[in-house]
DNA sequence: CTGTATCCAGCGCGATACTG
DNA sequence: CAGTATCGCGCTGGATACAG
């Protein structure tokens, strides 16, 4: 007979965070730079306007993204990592490095790239 | 103008992989060791034996994970990590790690491991 | 530009029953 | 024990319209 005890695996209070949908995504790149609305829909080139709001307001409610309004006419707003959402960068670097790993690894590898300097992601 | 390039982030390659509702759970536990089917759902608490059988169909179509069938009465099957599954081990240590600081750091710390000595998740 | 607010279709997933 | 098969509900998320 097994020892058997309840707990909460911290891995699942991590993936209840950064899990979301889109989250990995965004904090990806907002690691790179600070971005607009309009500038992470289009890297984001799937998300559709309700779940990129969804998903920041909940990376924002958990501490990760700092949201910044512009009184201006046309509104802009910029969002940025926190420095707890900082944090998780160094978890989002791993996956991009195990993805590239995991293509290489299954012959996948063909035309695909992670550099920051390029805009737009098809997910 | 910003310059705009199609790409697939490999962030969202490894998402694929293992951002299934259970695989990184399951990862995780068998990371610390070997794992009888009925064994992997006790530690994962919540989860369904459909969901279980499907998820782990995925982990090892994708080469995370083997699955050794022994022909007994009772059937037994184990499943452990092939060397692309502990190839993510590290990402999920990192997840560990960071979501035991989040709670610290948001004061929900109580009551919480992530032991590996502990054998049930509450997810 | 950066959002809200509805509506509702699709399917993810749980519940249940059955099997080698 | 370790599954497979089927049914159906509930909620996720897309489409659309509207607004500050």
């Amino acid at each position: 007979m097994e020892e058997i005890t309840n707990y909460r695996c911290t891995v699942s209070v991590t993936l209840d965070i950064i899990g979301g949908k889109w989250k990995s995504l965004i904090l990806w790149q907002l690691s790179f730079k600070t971005l607009r609305f309009s500038q992470l829909q289009r890297r984001l080139s799937k998300v559709t306007q309700k779940m990129l709001t969804q998903q920041l307001r909940e990376l924002e409610r958990d501490g990760l993204i700092h949201r910044k309004v512009y009184a201006e006419v046309p509104p802009r707003v910029e969002y940025s990592l926190t420095p707890m959402g900082q944090s998780v960068v160094p978890i989002l670097q791993l996956m991009c490095q195990w993805g590239k790993d995991y293509l290489i690894a299954t012959e996948q590898s063909a035309a695909v790239e992670c550099a920051p300097t390029l805009k737009r992601i098809e997910v």
